[in-house]
Formats: C-alpha cells, structure tokens, sequence
RNA sequence: GCGGGUGUGGCGAAAUUGGUAGACGCACUAGACUUAGGAUCUAGCGCUGCGAGGCAUGGGGGUUCGAGUCCCUCCACCCGCACCA
C-alpha cells in the first residue's frame, strides 16, 4: 500500500528551494509590498521548543498567500544575537560568546529549515556581527548628535541649538532637557570649549548624566526600568536596588507625547496599546508651590487635583527630598534621620508589598497659598522621589492614600466636596462627580471647571503652573557588561565625544576573561591598547540587548548596504511592516524602543513612515504538560506524629505493595498536611505515557535522573493520593503521574522537540497541527495525542493522489458542477480566514472540503493544489508530474491562488431554514439568486408553508438573503 | 486598587454584520476488513426523554419575531500595571 512519505518529500523540496533561490525577495518594485516579520529569537542554548515555530508558521502562511496574490514580499529572519546567557557561558567557561552564539545559531537555523519556512536568508542580520553592529553604533551617534526642539515637536541637529545659544542664549530654545539653568547668549560665548560641551549633554538625546539606576549586583550592570520586573531582573530573576551612577541615557521622555497619541491609529491589540499607556502614564494638572514657613525655600507639588486645594491638610515629602534634610526641626530630627535610613534601606519589594502607611513629622510648616493656613510637613515612603517634584500636597478627603495617612497620624480632614464624608468608602474617593464645598470661589462647581479655574487662579497668583507629567523615565543605555555593541565614544577631559563615523565599526575588542577587573570596571577595562586615536580611553560599558532590536525590522529592507544602514529607496519602497508576529512580552521594552528609534530617524528624514509596525499579533504561548509526582522527603514529625504512622492511618496498604489513600470521615490527610513533608518532583515527559499519564517505572527508575531523583525505599504520591512504597521490586506496577500544564522548560522536563515531532510527523503536521489547536494569540498546553488527527488527515489528501499500486492519479476530466460549488465556498473562506489571521478555521474549512471531495469520488481532486500551496508548503509537491499534469506552466513557487468566483454558488439550491416565531421548525428549497421579494412571495404561496402557519395570516415576514426566512403570526 | 481579556460538550474549539449553537479535530462506543492493529473504512456521540418533544453557551434580569453575540447586574479565572499624587 502506497504511503506519504514526508521524509523523501520534504528533503527534496528543502534542496529545490535553496538551489532554486525560491524565496529570495525581488528587489524590483513594480508589485505592491508586503513586509511580514517575526520577532527575530535570541539564538539560546535549548534550541527550539515547539513553541517558537507557532508565530513563526503563522506570517510563513500570510507570506505564501501574499505572493500568491501578487504581492512582492519581504519575509526575513535573523538573530538578536548579543545578550546574557552566551555571556553567563562564558564567565563560566571561557568560551567565548561569539562561538557559543555562532553554534546556536546553526542548531537554530537547521531546525528552522526542517519546518519548510520560507524565509528569504539572504538578507539574514545578526545583530553581533560588526557589519550590523556598525550601523547601530551610528544611530547612536545620531542620537548624540540631536536635541530635541519642542517647538517644531522633532529631533534637529545639536549645531541648530548652538546657534539659537549663540544668538540668544538658554532661552532661545524650547528644547527637552531637565537642567534648570539658564545663561545668556554672551555668557554662551563666552564659555571654553569644554564647558559648552557639558552643557550640551543637558541637551543630546543620547547623554550622560548621574541619574538614580537600577542596579543589579548579581549581573554586575545597570538594567533599564523596563527590564526590571517585581523588583528583581527580568533576566534571571537577581534583586535589583536603587543607585545613583553616571550612565548614558536616551531622552525618551521627549518622545512621550508622540508616542502616546501615535497608538491610536495602530491596529495592535488592545492590551499591548494599553501597556504601552499606562507604561508612558500621562497625567494633567498642575503644579504647586508652598512657601515654608521658617525658610526661603519652597515646597513644589504636582497634582492633578488642583481643585481640591483648600483640602490640603498637610504636605508629605519623599525621604529621599533634598529639603528633608534641611527643614527638620531639632526635636524631630532623630526620628526623621531613623525614618530616613529606614526606608532608603527598606527593599523595592517590601515597600510594595506593605500597604501599611509610615512616615515621619518634620517639625516644619508650610503655607498653603489659597487659604494662608499653616500645615504641617511629613516625609513618607508613599511618595515617590521618582515621579512628579517628589512632593504631595495631601488631600485626606479626596484621596485614599492621604486618607490612610491621615487616619494613622490623626491628622485632620476637611472636606471640599459635598456627600455623607461618614461614609468612606473607595467610590467617594474615586468619584469625580459631585460639586466643591468649602471652597471659596470654587464652591458649587462640577470638578471639570474647578480644576480649569484652579489652575487658572494659580496662575495668577503666580505659585505654579499648568503641567503635563509622565511616568515614563528615561532609558537607561549602558551595561557594565562584555557582549553587547561598544558605545562609540571617548573621553577627552573627562568629557564624552563620539568618534568619527568613517571610523566605525568600533568592534568590541577580544579580553583575556569576561569579570569586571580588579578595580571595578567593566570587562572591556581589561581590553590591551584599546585607544581612540592612541591617545583617548573609550567607553567602557557596552549597549544594552535591546539596542540592536530597536531597528533590525529597517535593515532587512537592505541588508547588504554598506554605505548605510537603509537605502532612501529600499526604504521608500518597503515603508513599514505590514503584519509583526511576536509576544506580548516586549510591549513595554522593544515595542516601545523600536518605535521611539523610528521617529527619532523619521525626525531626521532617514525614514518614511512615524510608525514602524502597522499590525501586531501577538501570539499565545504554547505551554508543556509537566508530569509532576510528589515525594515524601522529610520524615520529621507532624503534630507529633511521625509521618510514616499518619499514612498508615490514612493508607490501606494493599497486597500489592500499592498504597491507597483513604479518606476517612471527616479530616483526611490533607494535601497540605502532607505536602509539608514532600518534594514535587518533575518526570521527564518521555517516561510517562501521555494520554494516560502512567510512569513507565522501570525505564525511569533505572534511567540517571530517576536515579537522582527517587532512591529505593522512598515514599511518593500524585494528586488523587495514589502512593507508591518500597524497593521498586514489581516494577509493573503502574503509577500515575499527575499532570500540570505550565511554561515549558528545559528544568521542567516538559519541553517538546519539534525535531522529533518532525522525525514522526513530517513538518507539515506541525505546521497544520500547530495552526489547528486553537487561535493564534490563545496560550494553549501542547498535546501530542491530537496530533493524529492531523496526520491522518494528510494522509488522506495524499492518498487523493495516489492509488493502492502508488499510481499518481489525476483525471483529467474538468470538474462538476458540485465540486465548482464545495471549492468555491471553501477559496472565498479560507481567503477571508488567513486576511483575519483566523488559522484554525482555515485549516477546518480546508478539511471539510476534502472530506466532501473524498465522499463526492470527485474527479478532478487536483483543484486542491492552491490551497496546499498556502497551508502546507510540502504537500503540494508530491510530484512535479503533478505539477505539470494540471497544466502549469509556471514554476510552483509561482502559483496563483484562485479567485473566488461566486457564480458557482448562486446558481444552486439554497436550503433556507423557515421559523416560525422565531422557533426554526421547517426548510424550504429555493434558488439563491431570487430576489427578496420573490423569496417572500414563493414562501407564502407553498401549500406547505399555509400549512405551517395553520391558516394564519402573516403579521411580517422577514428575510436574511442566504440564510433565514422567518415568519411572524 | 486600576486597566485589558476570557467563560460554549469528556477535551481543543467553531458560529465573520443578532438568524438552524456545538462545524472541524481529539477521546469514546458499535460495526466492517484483517493472523494482528497504535492501519483503514462505516455509523453514533451536549443533557434529558421510548418517542413527539423539552432543556442547554458562568449565574440572574432585559431589549428583540429571534440573543453565545446587544444592554444591565453578579460570579469565577487569566494577563499587565501597581502607593504615579
């Protein structure tokens, strides 16, 4: 009997493809584009799981059908290649990252090419390599190179802002910076050299300034907010505290604006959009100025409640305000000090996960301006010293912090909006409805207005502003670390320049061992002559990981390029990504970078487009069914009894030498009580027969892990209480394992080899299987058994080519009518299916239409061919004989999908459904080309139908052309 | 706490604008072919009922001739952010 062999199939379509150059990207630019892209993987250790290829597969059927539909399309892949782990690898051994990296990238790539993707590798990137890394460091230099003018809203030239400072000094220009001086155009001039230039780092949007960072010791670098998660890295999961450093940054925050309005128009998902928000976390309102009552100083406040000022009855300062130090009174300074050092060594993760409020009287007073009383200053942990002036002005009333605070000080509350203040609750807090009390001239009004005459009245008396603030930091960009792009600058004076950009690549030097040096420097301080120009010390610390992802999507349009990073034209033609396929995780890192990076070049008229990805899927994680067992470790005592006695309390033991829990009536042992004193204990999945979940004892206790693991004698249980005891001498016995779907991983011995599924499957049935087990962006456990399914399936459709004496079968007689019909409807479904990226139901509707052929003994079965050109790039295939029979001339990479043609389906019957009220009760056959009218005059005039409706007359009849007609008595 | 999302058979799921709920697949049951079956084919498969029928899309209510889909309300779970003033 005639079999699929996928093998021989696959290997031979593997070779025609790359001899033939199948997928290379036109470079010609007469058809419309389609640019699909995958974020690229970072190449790690592991190889793929079967939960990489997903999204993978996914843009692959996108592009197959856009370049049967005539679209020029650009599908390329590549490596994030610098990053943690090669590195780690290499502390450890020696190794060097560039050949850990380059081993696995070749594991990768091979496992790739076994799933039939059709990337185009030629313009392959690699973002370690000095070709591309040369282009990221000129960015850099951009960047240094550019202020940001908030008056044309855009990057510009540094050389335009020191013209405007030579002209008319600091307050000529209205540019994002956070320094507050200010200094005339003569003074300007007046300046050396290098005094400008550390002016302007106030200025660049690639800088270096002493900020507050995240450091983590146990990596030995800095981190950006965005890698830091819970407190500890995201990476690794290390603790991560708070320290004051001189580092680069890039000046996102001046992109903030643009970068919040310019979501709108994406077609993202909603959750991703919404991160991205809150992450950039605008907030309107105004800022506050209260003059302290012993001093000249001020206390400066934002808020975006200004209309609740004459509720102010105290003002609390982040510990770490310059001004607690200074205005904390004689008597209160002891207590304040402790507080102070308290909190600053209080973890990032204590101080979120106690809500309780402390805090500390600093003895000082300050004036409210509005209503010229007195209220006392506190410092406390709830306050921020990151976000808005490191200041608040507390109103008790008004907001729920405040009034926490205030209960546990027994500071007092005035009320300043109407309603039953007795009866506090979460909705007073957080509805802004109502009108102001106790307001002076802001009394009776809603709060929309008081807020806008709030601020304008502070405006007039001149103790603040209007104000817009954002949460969102700017990035930190060094990391004290070895593998990642050298920052392209060097110190003269102790000052920072970049070098020249005919000198780059500025490649990362070779060192003799990856640690910090003995004085505390990054590893590239061990780098040996490593001079700019044999005179200058360079950067030490190198690009974080994200750098190079902030662009890849550009260079693929011109991967080649060597005089720039992008072709003006390769640009104009490609514009933007049309589909990007990655996860969820990156919404607040590289989606964020990758866009702030676009506009900053868009700024600079180096790209066309404001946005970089016009559509972003998401896909969901393929989670592993972990095998899990639970081993009693500890035999210590339970509430004085030893647990051996508790289980033969509560176990039968039964002949077999099994173990059976028994529940007795009322208190069992509880899986609590137990757990206690076990271990869970992870099975290597290969052991464990997947649908029953039975251990296959003998192989695992006799296989290295299980001897780790389990040693004779020992007692272990699953879920149900099911236990097992003793030597393992029956080793038939069978022992269910409990199942658990989590992430899969390398340490849960739940990782899936798409290699092996490959080996029995062919790549086809996990590219369909894959597709098929649900929606794309769903998170959906793994399950080998329902792989079948699919295999079969595609035997069949092999088999409708082929007989029992492995004849190729293909008639030549031009189809039915009937199969017209069933492949049409199916052409005009799957087509709308993979243009809303619904690949499950495409795969369905696939199925269905071989089912139907299969049953019709249809004749002409080869019109399957275009959709296996688009779901299953192997299949197709079979044979060139095939290909040639069908009378094709051109060659298979070149297929067309078919139009959906709809005369097929408008000349049949359509059975339409009659209700009834509303109840379906009754069918009646009708063409589906009559109008409604005829529809409705043919419904009535049935005998059947007059019968139905026992003699009624009809009150409406309504009618949904192609699908219902319902009748009203 | 705030924001986003999900809830449909034993299981994964489908139902695109409100129009025959459960397509397609897994698992299961029966049968056929077979020395054999982890191969293939045929039939059945939401619950309930002998049957006609009745009941079913997390619970409750509403709009409609008609609701998984729209509105109100409650519940459960998942994800993200989290003392952001």
């Amino acid at each position: 009997m005639a079999e699929y062999n996928f093998n021989d199939i696959e290997k031979k379509w593997q070779t025609y493809w790359k001899q033939n150059a199948t997928f290379k990207t036109s470079t010609s630019t007469d058809k419309p584009k389609f640019y699909s892209l995958d974020m690229f993987p970072y190449p790690s250790g592991a190889g793929l799981h079967v939960g990489h290829p997903l999204g993978y597969i996914a843009s692959d059927i996108v592009s197959r059908y856009k370049r049967n539909k005539g679209f020029n399309v650009l599908h390329p892949m590549g490596f994030d290649a610098f990053g943690l782990p090669a590195e780690q690898y290499a502390i450890q051994t020696g190794q060097h990252p560039a050949i850990t990296t380059e081993n696995n990238i070749s594991t990768y790539k091979k496992q790739l090419d076994n799933l039939g993707f059709s990337f185009d590798w030629d313009r392959e990137i690699r973002t370690c390599e000095a070709e591309y890394y040369k282009w990221t460091q000129w960015i850099f230099i951009q960047l240094f190179n550019s202020w940001y003018n908030n008056e044309s809203n855009k990057a510009e030239n540094i050389s335009t802002l020191v013209a405007v400072f030579e002209q008319k000094g600091s307050a000529g220009a209205n540019a994002h910076t956070d320094y507050e001086g200010s200094f005339t155009a003569s003074e300007w001039n007046a300046y050396s050299e290098e005094e400008k230039q550390a002016l302007l780092l106030n200025y660049r949007l690639a800088f270096l300034a002493e900020t507050s960072v995240n450091w983590c010791p146990a990596l030995g670098t800095v981190l950006a907010n965005e890698e830091v998660k819970d407190g500890v890295s995201e990476r690794g999961g290390y603790p991560v505290e708070k320290k004051k450093m001189q580092q680069w940054s890039l000046r996102i925050t001046a992109y903030a604006d643009r970068l919040l309005n310019d979501l709108e128009a994406l077609d993202w998902s909603d959750s991703v959009k919404e991160m991205q928000r809150n992450w950039i976390g605008k907030s309107v309102g105004s800022t506050l100025r209260f003059q302290l009552e012993k001093f000249d100083d001020i206390i400066e406040v934002f808020t975006t409640r200004p209309d609740t000022v004459f509720g102010v009855t105290f003002v609390t300062l982040a510990p770490e305000h310059p001004l607690v130090a200074k205005i904390t009174t004689d008597e209160q300074k002891e207590a304040v000090d402790k507080y102070v050092l308290w909190a600053k060594n209080r973890s990032e993760r204590d101080r979120i996960s106690d809500t309780e409020k402390t805090g500390e009287f600093t003895g000082a007073y300050v004036i409210n301006p509005f209503t010229k009383t007195l209220v006392p200053v506190w410092t406390s942990d709830y306050v921020l010293a990151g976000y808005g002036t490191g200041a608040v002005m507390a109103v008790p009333s008004s907001d729920v912090r405040d009034f926490e605070f205030a209960t546990k000080f027994n500071l007092p509350i005035i009320q300043v909006y109407e309603g039953e203040f007795s009866d506090i609750s979460k909705e007073n807090f957080e509805a802004k409805t109502g009108k102001v009390i106790n307001s002076e001239f802001l009394n009776g009004l809603e709060t929309k207005e008081a807020i806008h005459l709030a601020i304008q009245k502070i405006e007039e008396l001149g103790v603040g502003k209007g104000k817009v603030n954002f949460r969102i930091r700017d990035a930190i960009f060094s990391r004290q670390r070895y593998w990642g792009e050298p920052i392209p600058v060097y110190y003269k004076n102790n000052l920072p320049y970049v070098i020249e950009e005919s000198e780059l690549p500025l490649t990362l030097p070779e060192i003799d061992a990856y640690q910090p040096t003995e004085t505390g420097e990054p590893p590239l301080g061990r780098a040996k002559d490593w001079l700019y120009q044999n005179k200058y010390g360079y950067e030490l610390s190198t690009m974080p990981g994200w750098a190079g992802s902030s662009w890849y999507f550009l260079r693929y349009m011109d991967s080649k390029n060597d005089g720039s990073f992008v072709s003006k034209e390769a640009q104009n033609y490609w514009q933007e990504v049309d589909l990007y396929i990655g996860g969820a995780e990156h919404a607040t890192g590289h989606l964020l970078y990758s866009r702030f990076w676009n506009k900053f070049l868009f700024d600079l008229g180096l790209v066309s487009n404001i946005e970089p990805f016009k559509k972003l899927v998401n896909q969901g994680m393929i989670q592993g069914v972990s095998e899990i067992i639970y081993l009693i470790t500890d035999y210590t005592e339970i509430d004085g009894v030893a647990p051996l006695s508790i289980i033969k309390q509560y176990f039968n033991f039964e002949e077999n030498g099994n173990v059976r829990l028994v529940f007795l009536e009322k208190e069992f042992v509880t899986k609590n009580k137990l757990e206690k004193h076990t271990s869970t204990i992870h099975i290597p999945i290969e052991f464990v027969d997947s649908v029953s979940h039975n251990l296959n004892l003998k192989e695992y206790i006799n296989s290295e892990i299980g001897k780790t693991n389990i040693q004779g004698g020992y007692l272990f249980l699953n879920e149900n209480g099911y236990l097992f005891k003793g030597k393992f001498s029956d080793e038939s016995f069978t022992f269910y394992c409990s199942p658990l779907v989590e992430k899969m991983s390398k340490s849960k011995y739940n990782v899936v080899n798409p290699d092996n599924i490959v080996a029995k499957y062919g790549a086809d049935t996990l590219r369909m299987y894959e597709m098929f087990l649900g929606p794309l962006e769903q998170f959906k456990p793994w399950n080998t058994n329902s792989i079948d399914g699919v295999a079969r399936f595609l035997r069949r459709v092999w088999r409708l080519f082929y007989n029992d004496n492995n004849e190729f079968i293909v008639s030549e007689e031009a189809p039915s009518k009937e199969e017209l019909k069933h492949l049409h409807k199916t052409i005009k479904k799957v087509e709308e299916d993979i243009e809303r990226l619904s690949f499950n139901t495409s795969v369905s509707t696939f199925m269905v239409l071989v089912n139907e052929l299969t049953n019709l003994k249809c004749s002409k079965r080869a019109i399957l061919e275009p959709f296996l050109v688009i779901l299953s790039p192997y299949a197709p295939h079979i044979t060139e004989e095939l290909w040639s029979k069908l009378g094709h001339t051109e060659s298979i990479s070149k297929a067309v999908f078919p139009a959906f043609n709809e005369e097929y389906l408008v000349e049949s019957d359509f059975e339409y459904p009659v209700s009834i009220n509303g109840k379906v009760r009754h069918k009646l056959n009708l063409p589906l080309s009559l109008s409604q009218e005829e529809i409705q005059k043919e419904a009535l005039s049935t005998e059947q139908v007059t019968k139905w409706m026992e003699g009624k007359t009809p009150k409406k009849v309504i009618i949904v052309p192609g699908k219902i007609i319902n009748i009203v008595i």
